[in-house]
RNA sequence: GGUCUCUUGGCCGAGCGGCUAGGCACCGGUCUGCAAAACCGAUUACGGCGGUUCGAAUCCGCCAGAGACCUCCA
């Protein structure tokens, strides 16, 4: 681990879905994490339940990273498969319908929808993945493992569909070990389909789906014509590019059965050995208490929210906002979507990251009356445990105290332990909690703006050296108006540009 | 119906047996021509009822309410 700062004793622990405990993270590989998260279906646009993952995610490789170990993240982008209601034969895949209502062709939606998740990822500061699958791409692999999955007894063929035989498997394995159910109980509690069905067992699930005449997304094999049944291409593409045991499997919770369940067992029946050592599920973000979903139709896209564009949001918020306002919350607990909880965020990110600018305007003394090291070993320690980024954001407010005092001149910092001050905000806020400036831009195009502000400022001055409060609060109110804040401080005035 | 989870102050959210996070809002003060920002201070909590314990928001039981999964969902 090589970083300046000296990572407590503490090791890096996660919670671990299949053991419902936290473990000590040791990877397969020293020095190396392999880490798969599943991406999105990209059937519409992204909403706010999107960015959970990805930030949770993007949060969890940038910390290995910071830590020290090289990060293989791979993402894949679900382009086929996925079946709009799998308990109904006549289940259309998501892609192919979303095409057949725009009269586009299937790809032109793919690339649409995963144009803009990109974009938006891009927003939220969330980097891209070292790798980014698309089933579609990976057809053969997936045709490969189902053979697999046949020949070891696994799976059987009807009509020429290949379903994956869950009794069978959970003769030899446990079937529901990650989830926490067993067989028994999902027989008795499973909906029984109306006859009709090819299936063994109502639970036995799609491997390869003979493609009904309309379906459009079609590739040949030796069962029939058709697609991948959804659950396949995880299993592939994770193993494909990480290996027949890799680290950490990400993804919602909502995911964990069946999806990742069935996951487990392909490769389980495939390879005869479970291939991941964590699983890690983020919870869901909730709106009016209940879980916001494309399906239930409760959800705010994230160019509404960037936009204010949505008669359920008071006003637009910031990438940075949502950022934040996510970081804010553990990963595996519930969180509330509300706009008084968005403009708390807003305003509690806008006085972290003044104080880390303020940290450029500190003037170091020749010693300390500070202690800055408890805060960064309280950070660190809540980071460790379980990526607890709400702690180690109160921590780093703890330092806003102490940066705020510094400047207003009531607390002195020593020119070493300004530097590491500065190192430590700049590594835990931009490198691993991934937040960013947001106003630059604005506030940079301008030489010609500054100098303009600056102009007035003066103007401003001297009406308060003359004592013309009119005049000095016009130029003050006017510049508000238009988004430019001043603040009279005891070094001089202060001006930035708000959204 | 089955499995599981949650219920913390005005709002959001930590906590996982004693040392009572943090942010936002509100109130008082300092600073300021007035503001803003900043700082200092105050005030509000652990769904209900029992139990275990010297001690419980934290463990156990019951009750109430909410949610998730069991179909697609991040």
């Amino acid at each position: 681990m090589s970083n300046s700062f000296k990572i407590m004793n503490s090791d890096f622990i996660i919670y671990n879905t299949l053991s419902r405990s936290k473990e000590i993270f040791k990877p397969f590989l020293k020095g190396k994490v392999g880490l798969y998260v599943c991406g999105p279906t990209v059937y519409s646009d992204s909403h706010l339940g999107h960015a959970r993952p990805n930030i949770t995610f993007d949060l969890l490789y940038r910390y290995l990273t910071f830590l020290g170990f090289k990060v293989r993240y791979v993402r894949n982008i679900t382009d086929v498969g996925h079946l709009e209601d799998e308990v109904e034969e006549s289940g259309e895949d998501k892609i192919s319908k979303k095409a057949r209502l725009e009269q586009i062709e299937p790809m032109e939606v793919v690339q649409k929808y995963m144009n803009t998740f990109h974009h938006n990822m891009e927003q939220l500061n969330v980097r891209p993945p070292s790798i980014e699958p698309r089933a579609s791409g990976h057809i053969i692999e997936q045709q490969q493992m189902i053979e697999s999955i046949v020949n070891k007894g696994f799976g059987y063929e009807k009509n020429g569909s290949v379903y994956f035989d869950v009794e069978k498997y959970n003769e030899k394995y446990k079937y529901g070990k990650l989830s926490g159910r067993n067989l028994d109980d999902i027989k008795t509690n499973t909906r029984q389909l109306d006859g009709q069905s090819e299936k063994k067992n109502s639970f036995d699930f799609a491997l390869w789906k003979k493609a009904s005449p309309e379906h459009i997304m079609r590739w040949p094999s030796k069962w029939s014509v058709g697609f991948p049944g959804w659950h396949l291409e995880c299993s592939v593409m994770s193993t494909k590019y990480l290996g027949e045991q890799f680290d950490i499997h990400g993804g919602g919770m909502d995911l964990t059965f069946p999806h990742h369940e069935c996951e487990i067992a392909q490769s389980t029946a495939s390879l005869g050995h479970e291939t991941v050592r964590y699983w890690m599920h983020n919870n869901m973000i909730k709106i009016n208490g209940q879980k916001m979903a494309r399906s239930l139709g409760n959800f705010i896209t994230l160019e509404e929210l960037f936009t204010g564009g949505h008669a359920m949001l008071q006003k637009a918020y910031s990438p940075m906002t949502i950022r934040f306002f996510i970081l804010q919350a553990h990963y595996r607990s519930e969180m509330d979507f509300s706009n008084e909880a968005l403009q708390a965020s807003e305003k509690g990110l806008e006085r972290l990251m003044n104080a880390v600018k303020t940290l450029n305007d500190i003037v170091a003394s020749e010693s300390s009356t500070v202690e800055i090291t408890p805060i960064k070993e309280k950070c660190f320690t809540a980071l460790n445990d379980d990526l607890n980024s709400p702690i180690a954001i109160a921590h780093l407010f703890d330092g806003v105290k102490i940066i705020n005092s510094i400047k207003s001149g009531t607390e002195k910092i020593s020119a070493e332990d300004l530097i590491d001050l500065k190192s430590f905000y700049h590594s835990v806020v931009f490198d691993i909690l991934g937040l960013k400036e947001e106003n630059e831009a604005n506030k940079g195009e301008s030489e010609v703006l500054s100098g303009a502000v600056e102009l007035l400022i003066d103007l401003r001055q001297q009406a308060k050296t003359n004592k013309d409060w009119a005049t000095a609060d016009k130029i003050r109110n006017d510049l508000t108006a238009i988004g430019i804040e001043l603040k009279d401080g005891k070094t001089g005035v202060e001006w930035n540009v708000k959204r």
